[in-house]
Order: C-alpha cells, then sequence, then structure tokens
DNA sequence: ACACGTTGATGCACTCCGTGCAACTCCCTA
DNA sequence: TAGGGAGTTGCACGGAGTGCATCAACGTGT
C-alpha cells in the first residue's frame, strides 16, 4: 500500500500556520480581538507583517483557521459512518469528534468565548457555518431519498444541524462552560425536531 | 389615544438613509460590491464621505440595512400570531411578510444575488441571523412548555426556522429567481423536521 | 433685526487592513 | 560554483473606518 506522500514544505507550512494561531489567540484572548492589530501578532511570532499574510486571507482567518480544521474533522467522521444509520445520529457523532479534541476545558472556554463576544467575529462563525455546510451538504445529499430537491434538503439539514450546535455553543459559553456540550446540542436538536 | 409623535429629525434621518441605501444597492449590482468604494457612493448620492458613515454603520450596512427592517417587519407578524397557533405555522406565516414587499421579481433577484455571491457580504447574513435570532427567540420562548432550557430551545428554533429561509433563499437564487420562496422553506422544514 | 444654541454636513488627518511588487536569503541541484 | 526555486521581508499604495474641529442652516428668544 503506497504512502501518501507529503512534501516537506506542506508541513511546515502547516506546522508554521498552526504556529502563528496560537499566538495569535493568545494576544486576542488577552487584549481583545479589536484591540490587537496584526503588527502585533507578527511580532509577538518574530515575523514580519506581510508574512502572516502570506499564511493567512486576513486577520480573522487568525482566530477562525481552527475551525476549519474541525469542519474537516467533522466532515471526515461523518463520512466514515455507516450510510445506513439514522442520519441525526450520524450527525452527533460526527460532531462528538469536538469533544475528543484535546485542549483544556479552560482554554476551551476562552477561545470560544472569544468567538462569541465580539462583533467583528461572529461573521467568522457564519463562515464557519458556511464551510461547513459546504462539506457536509455532499455527504448528506446521497442518504437522502429521492428527489427533485435533495440538494436544497440537504443543505437545510447540515445547516440546521450545524446551527443547533452553535446555539449549544453560545448556551455553553453563557452558563460558563459547565456541562456537556453535546447535552445542549441534543435539546437543540430535540427542540426544533419533535416541536409540535 | 394619543398619537406617537415622531420627531421631523427622526423622518428626515430615516428618508436619506434609505434613499442612501437605494442608490448604494444600484451601483453594488451594478459594478459589484468589491468594485465599489464607498467614495463613489457617496458622490453618486451627492454626500461626503464621512456622511455616509454618519448614516451606516460601514460599507456593509449599506448592503444590508434593508435586512434589519424585514426582521423587524417578520418579528412584527409573529407577535401578532395567535398564541395557540402551531410555532412553525406561525413562523411561516411571519417569514411571509417578505413576499408582500412591494419589489419588481427582478429588484429583488438581483439584490438576493448580491447577497449571496460576494464572500464580504455572506456574514451579513450571519449578522441579519443573529439580529432576527435576536428578535424572533425572546418571541417563541413564552410558547414553549415550561422547561430549564426554554432559552436554548427557543434560540434553536428561531435559528432552524432562518436557517431553512436561507437555505430556500440560497436555492432560489440558484435557479434563477423562479418559482415561490415559501414553497422552497416548507421543502426545507420538512426536510429537517420530518426525515428519520 | 440680531445674537444664540442646536443639529447635521463636511474636510482633514490618522490608524489599520489587505495587496502588489521587487529585492533578498536560503537551500537544493546540476 | 553557478543557477534556480521557494519563502521572507520591506515598501508603497488603496480603501475602510474614526476622532476632531469647523462650517452652514435653522429655529428661538430678546
Amino acid at each position: 500500500m503506497a504512502q501518501k506522500v507529503i512534501p516537506i514544505r506542506a508541513q511546515t507550512r502547516a506546522v508554521v500556520r498552526s504556529l502563528l494561531a496560537r499566538t495569535a489567540l493568545e494576544l486576542f484572548a488577552a487584549k481583545g480581538y479589536d484591540n490587537t492589530t496584526v503588527e502585533e501578532v507578527a511580532a509577538a511570532a518574530g515575523v514580519s507583517r506581510r508574512t502572516l499574510f502570506n499564511y493567512f486571507r486576513g486577520k480573522d482567518d487568525l482566530a477562525l483557521s481552527g475551525l476549519s480544521e474541525q469542519g474537516e474533522l467533522i466532515a471526515a467522521r461523518f463520512a466514515e459512518r455507516p450510510a445506513d444509520e439514522d442520519l441525526w445520529a450520524s450527525l452527533r457523532a460526527a460532531f462528538h469528534v469536538l469533544e475528543e479534541i484535546e485542549m483544556t476545558q479552560e482554554s476551551r472556554l476562552e477561545v470560544t468565548t472569544l468567538l462569541f463576544d465580539n462583533d467583528s467575529l461572529r461573521f467568522g462563525h457564519a463562515e464557519k457555518q458556511a464551510r461547513w455546510q459546504g462539506l457536509l451538504a455532499p455527504l448528506i445529499e446521497p442518504r437522502l431519498p429521492d428527489s427533485d430537491r435533495r440538494t436544497l434538503e440537504a443543505r437545510a439539514i447540515a445547516a440546521a444541524a450545524i446551527t443547533c450546535l452553535q446555539a449549544a455553543s453560545e448556551e455553553w459559553v453563557r452558563i460558563g462552560g459547565q456541562g456537556d456540550l453535546l447535552d445542549l446540542y441534543d435539546t437543540a436538536v430535540r427542540a426544533i425536531r419533535r416541536h409540535p
């Protein structure tokens, strides 16, 4: 079985990216997103401002790059669920990867709070939503019964599930990071699906 | 019954705001959002750049201000639905105001397309989502059965409904503005609620 | 009629984000 | 050792957004 070759360049790039994002998050958490300039992040990381923009599309990307990776994890997990499993069960299982990510509860709360309490970043959550939706919907679609609107249906389901997760995250932050995120997620899903 | 007094200042301000937003939308539709500077909008409207920022928080606001008003219309319509009506029926009825807004099908498609095909504005949709959710959720909450997580449930329901509307809008744009938006919305809602 | 305060419009200068371009460094290879 | 590719950096520029001071318009009181 042929090993997949990962170019050395790509690896170092990924490492640097991750490192830059980490230092950026620390600064954002400490000083606030709006009160931190890209220049400061660059200085703290020991690179030039220009180089930062070689790694990230924009300032927002610095704070949100982690979310893209999470999206890919979720999609990957979803893809390996059995095709005859209940759709929502598969989605829940896919979201479960979020709790497997190694991260202290503290820093998880810190990051999540950062994403929610800043107006400039709320939209980032939207971007996340759009991207996750783009990843999940194509995987959901083949599971739906034939219809000339399966695409719309798949997108709606993906979007609704992500939305529930988002609502759960907000609540989770609101109550100070206590309790189980997936438990809140279940509550949200039940609310939209089972309610008269 | 005392007439509610609307200060003359507020009225003129609202009129000017609307006028500015209109000319901005025309320019955006003609040249594209990213290829249009705030300066150009100001010039086309016959005011200074600085004045534009007195009326709108930012460039995005120019394109999205209409959505806030729509949100208020929707919330108002929802509020006047009978409390014992099915929740999702009330939501559907509330969204129905969108089709009552006087607007040619062409310009409606033009505006909606503008909102979707530009990356910078996708987030605006998120802002819209957040705002509409903020308006609707408090109205939904008292309709839910007692629970210590009614707030979360209400927010999830509001968010899901808006998300369905958004998915429907995307599809509506994709198929070129043909057909009934609410019909697509119904399909989306059915997909997330009735599916196994 | 004149002075006054209030309100909004405007110009100016500034910070910050984001990008195109060109020079430079480092490493790998022929 | 010369050359080429890839990444880093500085520089300059355009555009968004903001704070501040000024100016014009308008109504009001004397």
